[in-house]
RNA sequence: GCGGCUAUAGUUCAGUGGUAGAACACUGGUUUGUGGUACCAGCUAUGAGGGUUCGAUUCCCUCUAGUCGCCCCA
């Protein structure tokens, strides 16, 4: 009776306390739409890092990194003022300062403004550039959407022959190959330059004010705006008049016609297949001709989530002050990317684990063992440990966790006679090296489990199945 | 920016107008120098703020966040 009693009052005091701790501290969070990428997902992000370099290298694109806070009126010029992007979903603030300044919300404009404000005009052409980094903007956040998400990009600035294009489209295929993602498909339409554009606009215009009626809330107002955007309004209603509508690619003048057949013609030399989407129009105000986006299969009837796009943006360098210079770039969303591999069940990158388990036992071992460490990391060979812990077993369960093949025993005893213990954990057996002797007696185990791990892969799969049965 | 759904332990989920459960994970222990299994113990939660009520984790409202659709895009 009175245990219990004792118990109960031990417990609502601590109930209590945890109670006034809780009142006082608050628990962070992060913002809304920000996020964590944890440990366990970098396998992911880190195989696309890797795969964006290696290929970026090999197509001889250099890196560059820009700042994530620029002026706000890089994008109003550059991604331009009347897009969803720059009215309303801009992290914009002032500084001390009184600049007017934004997160990037896209790579494009600074990479343009790098280019002008380091005279990479005087560069041989095209300049080819490639970017990873966060991107932010505010936005509502759902699968796939973030409010901080990232972009790998890439541009060749400076060149005005199709074939770059085709080349460009190559590369990114290249990635998705790498990666490991499969059946993403190619979306491609050419909006045509400034001329074809006003041309088809006042066609397109005349079209739809036609048929005003059979349009809805939004795409009256579009029409008005930017008629362009009504043909890839997904309301129903509005895709039956699309449906029939003027097609960009019928009404190209001819040096524009010129460039997107010798587009598609490159992209068949390299046997690359594509659909060509009439409707794909792109949101951002600075692409001409060539337009892009590539999609996952699943989505292709809704195209709610690209995986990435691009396309020329002709005009973009004079644009921002510098001359007349062609350019033509892409961009891809990691974070959608990395979802897709997960939905696909691709193959991430998951670095080399420990072999090799160090664990201690006493004062002296313990401090003895970081010397042992020392020596071995410097020999290559990575070690797992637990300096913490006081117990051996324990230290024995977390290497078992680990699948370590060799675990060091370094105790008293060892570290009085500048000893260790060298345990395979698969025999079980043990024997005593000295200090000097451990890095190559480690080594030589190493390469002999290696050697016959890969003998006994047929062997181990065989006994998995019978402990099965 | 608009609409629907949701919020319980580190994770996945139970449950109730009257004391919140499990599994996994984590920490420790089962002769203070040795293992995966087993057993024992411990740790940890009703998102925040109001209202109704004798009493709310449960019912209602607001906020916050997540999620899905629209919009937009990558």
């Amino acid at each position: 009776m009175s245990r219990k009693k004792v118990i109960v009052k031990k417990k609502d005091r601590k109930d209590k306390a945890n109670q006034e701790y809780k009142k006082h501290t608050k628990r962070f969070q992060t913002v809304r739409g920000m996020r964590d990428i944890l440990p366990q997902d970098q396998p992911y992000w880190q195989k696309i890092r890797r795969v964006v370099e290696k290929v970026a290298h090999d197509f001889n694109y250099q890196r560059i990194d820009m700042p994530i806070v620029e002026f706000v009126e890089l994008f109003e010029k550059g991604t331009g003022s009347t897009t969803d992007i720059v009215e309303k979903e801009m992290f914009k603030f002032k500084t001390r300062g009184g600049d007017n300044v934004c997160l990037r919300p896209e790579g494009t404009p600074s990479v343009v403004r790098a280019y002008l404000q380091h005279g990479m005009q005087s560069y041989s052409k095209p300049v080819k550039l490639f970017y990873i980094g966060p991107m932010y903007r505010y936005d509502r956040p759902q699968e796939g959407r973030f409010r901080e998400f990232f972009h790998f990009g890439f541009e060749a600035i400076g060149e005005r022959d199709a074939i770059l294009d085709a080349q460009l489209i190559q590369l990114a295929l290249r990635i998705f190959k790498s990666i490991g993602l499969k059946n993403i498909s190619l979306q491609l339409n050419s909006i045509g330059c400034r001329e074809c554009r006003t041309n088809y606009n006042n066609l397109l215009t005349s079209y739809f004010n036609n048929r005003k009626k059979a349009l809805c809330m939004d795409c009256k107002k579009r029409l008005k705006k930017n008629p362009l955007r009504i043909l890839d309004c997904k309301e129903e209603k509005c895709t039956h008049v699309v449906f029939q509508a003027p097609q960009t690619i019928d009404h190209l003048c001819s040096e524009c016609k010129g460039h997107f057949t010798m587009l598609l013609e490159c992209l068949d030399e390299i046997e690359v297949s594509y659909a060509i989407n009439p409707c794909l129009v792109r949101g951002l105000d600075y692409y001409t001709k060539t337009v892009f986006e590539f999609w996952p299969q699943e989505f292709e009837d809704g195209a709610q989530s690209s995986l990435g796009g691009g396309g020329r943006y002709d005009y973009l360098v004079k644009t921002l002050g510098g001359s007349d210079t062609p350019a033509v770039g892409f961009a891809c969303g990691i974070d959608r990317m990395v979802l897709e591999m997960r939905k696909q069940d691709t193959k991430a990158y998951y670095p080399s684990s420990p072999k090799v388990y160090l664990a201690q036992l006493g004062n002296l071992a313990k401090k003895k063992s970081l010397k042992i460490f020392e020596e071995l990391e410097r020999n290559g060979i990575m070690v797992a440990e637990s300096f913490g812990k006081g117990n051996l077993g324990s230290q024995f369960r977390q290497a078992n966790q680990l699948g370590v093949s060799i675990v060091l025993i370094l105790g008293q005893r060892e570290a009085l006679d500048e000893t260790v213990i060298l345990k395979d954990m698969e025999s079980g057996s043990q024997e005593v090296v000295t200090f000097e002797q451990v890095t190559k007696e480690v080594k030589k185990r190493i390469n002999k489990n290696a050697k016959s791990a890969k003998r006994t892969v047929a062997r181990k799969s065989g006994r998995r199945n019978k402990r099965k049965k």
